[in-house]
DNA sequence: TGCTTTAACTAGAGCGCTCTAGTTAAAGCA
DNA sequence: TGCTTTAACTAGAGCGCTCTAGTTAAAGCA
């Protein structure tokens, strides 16, 4: 009903060469002559052939392919996705993903990267206990892109996620805030980093004490730390520092609905930057985590293991405040009893 | 470093049978006796043996792999990967995997799935010309879930969108609301349709008319509706079906803001049942897009055509309409208008 | 002119599986 | 008892590529 396979004999055939040759040409290496590569480029062409990808990787020494793993759905591992598919292709590497999914856990989709016999894997949100992280690291060169995972032989690329906390608590002090809470991320990748470096922040900022409240992931999440918020009274925070954009957003939207006004009565910095923060209508502030890179440095990281036998290293990009409209200077009637 | 790769070979001498052998108790086919299959399943976990699928799809006649085209990032193809893996899993094929990103376009993932010779090819949100699928389809069975393209021998699966308008118009005008306007989804998959039902829905309803909005996919192009909306001054809708639920969520975001209650002065009902709506604090009332459904239907479909050979065809699955917080009745003042 | 070098090509083994067409031996049966 | 059937196994070709180790012929050169 849909024909036969065409394969590379055919080519070979139709263009009268071997199907070495084919070969050849279609791996764009040299040993064949312009005017031969053209003739099998159109005997390509007019039998509407593709190399077979799963020959081509079986028969080559090396499957040049890296494996990854992400949360589907994930809007931020969607950017990602984006920049190592990008970088695989300059530097010669097939990306083949993993799907991790409600009825899909971590372990079965890397499962099937180890039977596709990718090289090596990058991990987005890794969650796998420490010693399963480990014995995957003999195996294969691992990177783990988010998450600071303190296992042996596992590569990290990451946001410095508590200098972008530090940032957050310093925009906010310097307009003024000396309440300043923490909405915490618990377990999730990169809540103790950042949960450090809002420590950090507020002890090198004369004058600030620490105030935790329970966040989260999502915006539902959010939305139940308002709750607590509001419930606090006189004594409220001014400032506050979400564990991420999302979390800020659920935050934001029943702070307000309350009569709370987000700049006026309260700033809000998130974390992450993610497409929704930059809309006019939101305009959230928030510290940069840079898709780009981190997918760049996830592949150069897994390049120079698998190329030059680079021992696991640990890569930090620094992130960056965005300033957009949640946060503005404390309004006259908080800023004297500051000065008070 | 990494050790050798071990092969079936490599189990087969372990166990003390044939390459076949172990071959036959990999794929769970009968020809093993219980003891032999236990002896073999013993030697590959002492070896951390797992068979190498690029030879399993290349040594077998079918590939049984069916291509996933799929926009990373979004939520609700998100929510279908989730359905389609477990269903292509019971099914007996294989999904892989490719990403359509800002730079890497619906051909480019196509081909990648062609390269990897899959048997059959499920799109999430076509955007291909109908030329480019018709193509396409003529090499392969191919489904379109979500979009309705009238290409031919492209199989279809998706929610009937003209039926979940209704629903949302209808369920407003029970309410008693008389002005009821659409946020238009312009050239997006399924808003041909949404439109349509819209003014089904407005012309079954005695006392109505329409009224389109420009709106969008994003929350962004909520939001900018919304201003457009609160230009309209007294002669404002006091209902409002959204394109979709993103689409709803930043046209509200920015109507409450500007003073407008939602539901007391507005209602606004959403598109898809996004994990977002349930929220509490969102409680978005909306039409219910199946994810479970039309991952099932789509992974039927294919695996219909490869298997008995059916004509592609096309599976609407119904919508249903989920009523939360942002829908009322009319508030009296409205409804005395209305009764005059 | 005769030798070396190089470009352009080919033969065929190998990658790690599947699967058809066998073989062998035990079980079943008239 | 001799035949058929069946379960349990194996040999080896094949899937569609890659890649090493060749061959051939033209070009370059003293």
């Amino acid at each position: 009903m849909y024909g036969h396979r065409v394969t590379m004999e055919d080519v070979a055939a139709q263009a009268g060469v071997s199907r070495a040759l084919v070969s050849i040409v279609f791996r764009g290496v040299p040993g064949a002559s312009d005017a031969t590569r053209q003739r099998v480029l159109d005997a390509a062409v007019g039998l509407d052939y593709r190399p077979d990808r799963r020959a081509s990787r079986l028969g080559r020494s090396r499957s040049r392919t890296i494996g990854v793993a992400f949360h589907v759905g994930d809007a931020f591992h969607g950017d990602l996705l984006g920049s190592l598919y990008r970088h695989g292709d300059t530097a010669g590497y097939e990306i083949v993903l993993s799907g991790v999914t409600a009825s899909r856990a971590h372990d079965e989709a890397v499962e099937t990267l180890l039977a596709e016999r990718c090289e090596a894997l990058i991990l987005l949100g890794a969650q796998q206990s420490r010693t399963d992280l480990a014995r995957l690291a003999a195996r294969l060169p691992v990177v783990s892109v988010l998450r600071n995972v303190h296992a042996e032989d596992i590569g990290v690329v990451r946001t410095d996620d508590a200098a972008g906390l530090r940032l957050a608590v310093e925009h906010l002090h310097g307009l003024g805030h000396t309440r300043i809470a923490l909405l915490d991320g618990g377990r999730a990748a990169g809540a103790a980093d950042r949960r450090r470096g809002y420590r950090v922040g507020i002890r090198h900022s004369p004058g600030l004490s620490e105030a935790l409240l329970p966040g989260g992931v999502t915006e539902l999440e959010g939305a139940e730390a308002a709750r607590v918020f509001l419930g606090l009274g006189s004594d409220r925070p001014t400032g506050v520092a979400a564990f991420n954009d999302r979390c800020a957003l659920g935050f934001i939207d029943v702070v307000r609905r309350a009569g709370v006004r987000v700049p006026d009565d309260l700033s809000v910095v998130g974390f992450d930057d993610i497409t929704e923060a930059a809309y006019p209508h939101i305009a959230l502030t928030t510290v940069r985590q840079d898709a780009a890179r981190l997918g760049a440095e996830a592949v150069r990281a897994v390049a120079d293991r698998l190329e030059r036998g680079t021992a696991a290293g640990s890569v930090t990009i620094e992130p960056e405040l965005i300033v957009r409209t949640t946060t503005a200077a404390v309004q006259s009637g908080e800023a004297g009893r500051r000065a008070g």
